[in-house]
RNA sequence: GGAGGGGUGGCCGAGCGGACGAAGGCGCGGCGCUGGAAACGCCGUGUGCCCGUUUUUCGGGCACCGAGGGUUCGAAUCCCUCCCCCUCCGCCA
């Protein structure tokens, strides 16, 4: 959520800078600085007229002590009241269309960010490894995970319908494998580990800013009014909202892995073979609460942490940086790690790694004490460490031999008991 | 799912129709006492929003005692609905 008092301030500088994501979020900007204006002029005479209530209704109390009546300002009262309760009335519409009409903002982008439209628009900041270069043709992880009887995408069907898989004997150890792998490795550098719920409730996806906009992309337990998570970052930067941290506390790194669960809405006809785009998937998310000063620093940081899953595994990756009009709804400033996919012939996103300074912390009341007193809303961070399923992806092509066996990261044979090649089972 | 108990400031806890943003205690900060410290004494110590002034400051107003509604001139206090927590019983991984 952006803050009021910016857009009262700066306004603008911000429907500049939010055009930068995409012009029609300039008029929703428009028109919350049209219903602040409204709104203050009304509460004003609310608030100046419940005084006089008060006053009023004092005097009348006094008097009734004392045993006196007095009509005419009885009169005055009731004559007060109903004004105040038409007022009051007026005061709360707008109240809750402007906060509604904020709600739908995104974040403003940071200065650094480049200005473009979409994806064709980021800018490469780095690079890490070479793509292996084979001399037979490279299959598609799909093709290799079932010709090695670890993925079986027929069986996610017949139980849950398209964009679900189920794996199988190693399949399913290599997942429990990376994750332990990226938990050690995360833990390690500092991140407590967590484990968290994965149905919340609205109000908690309200806080991260998966609501209200993005209602479609969520899978519903309407019964119980519970949202099944499409990310650990929200149950984990939710863990601390409506509380005023120490300053001394922060920054707070946690890690968790979890299940993630996305409808995928829009996204018909899009990588619909393989592990790259499913309902369900499985990842090891990031997530760190700063003070304003360090999070771009820990932002820094951060990317570099996820980065080194993928040293370890020796997969080759670059870094990018999205451009205004990519960012995701929350973030201002974004890193992608995109990891390279022999299938596509390209890289592909693996990790997202964002700032989102005071937006989610706005939204869910996450604040922290100056150690001079004052009440600051935090800085949160996000970051995937890594996807699971685009994880075992990329090791199943990059790591693909001609045969169609698969070698196993150095890294990742520890958690397999030492195993070096993944053949295919029975 | 059934029966009972309870939600008040950072915490404990009083208040059960007006002078209550809320006693008292603990904690925390400052000052005093001390060679230094403990103990003790004094002072201070919630959050949000609006208006004015203003870099920080300060002054005024409004709201907040789980949430929402109602009664009343006036509600932390009375009534209704919902949520959450605790105890016992049932069911259950």
């Amino acid at each position: 959520m952006l803050d009021l008092r910016l857009i009262r301030k700066n306004y603008g500088e911000v429907r500049q800078r939010i055009a930068t994501r995409g012009e029609e979020y300039v008029k929703l900007v428009d028109e919350v600085y049209r219903l602040d204006k409204e709104k203050r002029e009304i509460q004003k005479e609310v608030e100046i007229l419940r005084a006089l209530l008060n006053k009023k209704s004092r005097e009348y109390g006094k008097l009734k002590r004392e045993g006196k009546e007095d009509e005419n300002l009885k009169r005055e009262l009731s004559q007060i009241k109903e004004n105040l309760s038409r007022l009051e009335e007026k005061l709360k519409l707008l109240e809750e269309e402007l906060y509604q009409t904020l709600l739908r903002i995104p974040n403003l982008p940071h200065p650094t960010v480049p200005v473009g439209r979409d994806e064709n628009d980021n800018v490469e900041v780095r690079k890490w490894g070479e793509p292996p270069k084979f001399n037979f043709n490279p299959k598609p992880h799909w093709e290799l995970g079932e010709y090695l009887g670890i993925l079986d995408f027929e069986k996610g069907t017949k139980l849950s319908g398209s964009r679900f898989v189920v794996k199988r004997g190693l399949g399913a150890r290599l997942v429990r494998a990376l994750i332990n792998f990226m938990l050690d490795l995360h833990t390690k550098n500092g991140y407590l580990e967590m484990y968290v719920p994965h149905l919340v409730k609205p109000e908690i996806l309200i806080g991260t800013g998966q609501l209200p906009k993005f209602e479609e992309d969520l899978f519903k337990c309407e019964r119980d009014g519970l949202y099944l998570i499409p990310t650990a970052e929200v149950p984990l930067t939710n863990l601390h909202r409506d509380e005023i941290l120490k300053e001394e506390e922060l920054p707070i790194y946690y890690t968790a892995y979890t299940p993630c669960y996305r409808r995928e809405a829009g996204s018909y006809g899009r990588d619909i073979k393989g592990l790259i785009r499913l309902h369900q998937f499985d990842k090891v998310e990031l997530v760190k609460i700063t003070t304003p000063e360090r999070s771009y620093e820990e932002l820094e940081k951060l990317v570099r942490d996820a980065e080194k899953v993928l040293q370890e595994l020796e997969l080759p990756y670059r870094v990018v940086e999205l451009c205004t009009g990519d960012l995701g709804f929350s973030a201002s400033k974004t890193y992608d790690i995109e990891v390279w996919m022999p299938s596509y012939n390209r890289y592909r996103e693996i990790s997202s790694c964002s700032n989102c300074e005071d937006f989610q912390a706005r939204r869910m009341k996450l604040r922290y004490k100056t150690k001079n007193g004052k009440n600051l809303y935090c800085h949160t961070l996000n970051g995937s460490g890594l996807a699971i399923g685009r994880t075992l992806a990329a090791i199943l092509e990059n790591y693909q031999q001609e045969d169609g066996s698969v070698s196993v990261p150095k890294a990742l044979r520890p958690y397999l008991g030492g195993l070096e090649v993944i053949e295919p089972h029975g």
